[in-house]
Formats: C-alpha cells, structure tokens, sequence
DNA sequence: TTACAATGTTTTAAGTTTAAAATATTGGCG
DNA sequence: CGCCAATATTTTAAACTTAAAACATTGTAA
C-alpha cells in the first residue's frame, strides 16, 4: 500500500472492479477511446494548425455544407447548444474564414458559409486531420472496422430509442 | 432547394459524403454515441443530483479507490488537466465530500478520499447512474456487448500504440 | 388586426477546461 | 553541502460550454 510512487497512466477503465455491470465497463471503454482520440486532435490542431477542435469541427459541418448552414442547423450538427455556436461564428466571422448571408424570406436567420479564405483553409487542415484520424485507427483489421461500425450503429439506435 | 424549414435532428455523422476515409467515419460514429450519452448523463445527473458530470467522475475515482488518490492519479484516470482536478477539488472540499490529508513522506503530495458525506451521497448516484447507462445501452445484445468491448479494446491499444 | 405561441439567434452568468507559468518539494550528483 | 532537474500541485488567462433569459421574427387564429 505505499507502492504509489509507481504511477502508471490509467484512465477510466482502470478503476473497474468486478461487480460493475456490464454495461457501465462498455460506457467506460467507449468513454476512454473518445477521450484519447480527442486528445490528441486537440494536441495537434492547435500545434500544427494554432486552432481548436470546435472550431474545426465548425468548419468542417460548413466544408461538408456547400449551400451553407444556420446557426441552428450548425448547433445540431455539433452536439452542442445554440450560445456556443454563437461565440464561435463571432470568432471565425473576425477572422474572416466564414460570413453570414441574409436570407430573404426570413430575417431571423441566415445561412452561413465558409469564405474563399475559409475553406482554403480548412482544406489544408481537413488533410491532416484525416491522416491523424487514420493514423489512430488504422491498426484496426477491416473486420473490426466493420464489426464496429455496426454494432455503434445499433449503439446509436438503441440510445435514441431509449431517450423516448 | 427553399426546403431549410424542415429540420431533423442531425449528428456528427450526417454531414459525411463518400468519400470520407472509412476510419474518419468510424471516428465520428464513435463521438457521436460517446456525446449522446455523455449529454443524457449530464442532464440526468444535473436535475436529479444537482450536480455535474465532472464531480460525478471525481467522486467515482475516489469510490473505487479506498485508500485514497492523489491529485496526479485523479488527474490520470479523469484524462483531465491538474489544474482542472484541482478546481473541482476545491469545490468538492468545501461542500465537505472530500478531504485531502497530507502523506508523511511527501509534502508535494497528499491524499484524497471520500468522506463518510460523500461517500453516502456518491452511492445514491451510482445506483441511479448504473441504471441510466443500463437503459442507455440495455438494448444491445449480449453479442454485440462482446464484440463491441474486444473491438473497442483493440481500438485503445492501436491509439496508444500509434501514440508511441 | 391583435394577441400569442413557435421559431431562430444572441446574451448572460456560472462553471468547465486547457496550456502554460508559477510555486513548492524532492532526489540526485558534483 | 549546493545546484539543478524532476515531480506534484496550484494559479492564471483564455477559450469553451451550458442552461436560461432576452430578443427578434414569423405564423396562426380569434
């Protein structure tokens, strides 16, 4: 018990003991692989890139949107809520990489695309994340990449059923 | 093309085209049932306990660790900053769930634990939060369970490997 | 038309999170 | 011993995030 000057990395998962459900041990996993794949695009956009992930992943839901987006299409897209779309635009609107057009047949919202400057940009960025992204992954067989796609689709289905 | 009136509720994945690398989609499955339950967490922890998913985390670290962590080991298994933990454990210490006692040996470091407070109030919350995570992936089967955990393990080891 | 509910966005206040700098302590090593 | 790197934690500043309130616009229906 005074072993704790060893300190390995652990990470959610370690804490398990046996009589957890088999269900808090898959929520823990899922937990942890998200978490380490995120850090290290965080790490790296902001070293390679001096950006962040939300703001990345703002432009890549543009980059994928040519017609453009709202800011509520852009809050769904992203998981996150409406305020925090908000701040971001104004971010990225200063740096010139996105504008936001009127539409005409409603004034309460607009659509909101990348500039010249902006997808520019995120091409460059949009490389790199993809080949950190395979990087990461890539040591999976394409059996599991197939099994695991799957089995997260019913992951996904499953949650949403269970959220009425 | 005048059809933006019409929204559904979309995700990280529904921007994807085809030609997304299969492992940039496989990524984007994953983060999206990881935020879909982290946000019904969050919320159920939040209404029910008052409390956050963060404090929760801390606690459970600390409920599984009888003897007590340090902040560099909560740190760790959180995946967190060390100035986050310390936020929290600021907060948690005051509201009287914690408490940190000095080590003999060293005074950079002392111990965290549970009082016998928090360690009442975190029981309550485990029994709810085991319950949410069971509803939430309850509807897989036994089968996917399996393989989702063996994919989703060598997923881990191919990340920390390739992060050297 | 006016009232009012619904929709779309922003603002606000509080809290979370990070990276980096600052602080404090320990453990070598000359 | 004295110096210095390594370790452990806290502080700081900036950014992110949320829920809720506020604001603006639209649509409906009495």
């Amino acid at each position: 018990m005074k072993n704790r000057e060893k300190i390995v990395p652990l990470d959610h998962e370690s804490r398990l003991v046996e009589d957890d459900h088999h269900s808090i041990r898959l929520w823990l996993r899922l937990l942890t692989c998200t978490n380490m794949i995120e850090a290290a695009l965080r790490t790296r956009l902001r070293e390679e890139f001096g950006t962040t992930l939300p703001r990345f992943d703002f432009m890549a839901q543009l980059a994928r949107a040519s017609a453009g987006l709202t800011m509520g299409e852009l809050s769904k897209q992203m998981m996150v809520s409406g305020g925090n779309v908000s701040g971001i635009a104004n971010q990225l609107e200063n740096e010139g990489v996105i504008h936001r057009a009127p539409l005409p047949n409603n004034r309460r919202t607009f659509c909101v695309k990348l500039t010249d400057e902006g997808k520019a940009r995120f091409a460059e960025m949009a490389r790199a994340h993809e080949e950190w992204v395979i990087e990461l992954l890539g040591g999976l067989s394409g059996d599991d990449h197939q099994r695991l796609m799957a089995a997260l689709k019913r992951v996904k289905l499953g949650i949403a059923d269970s959220l009425k």
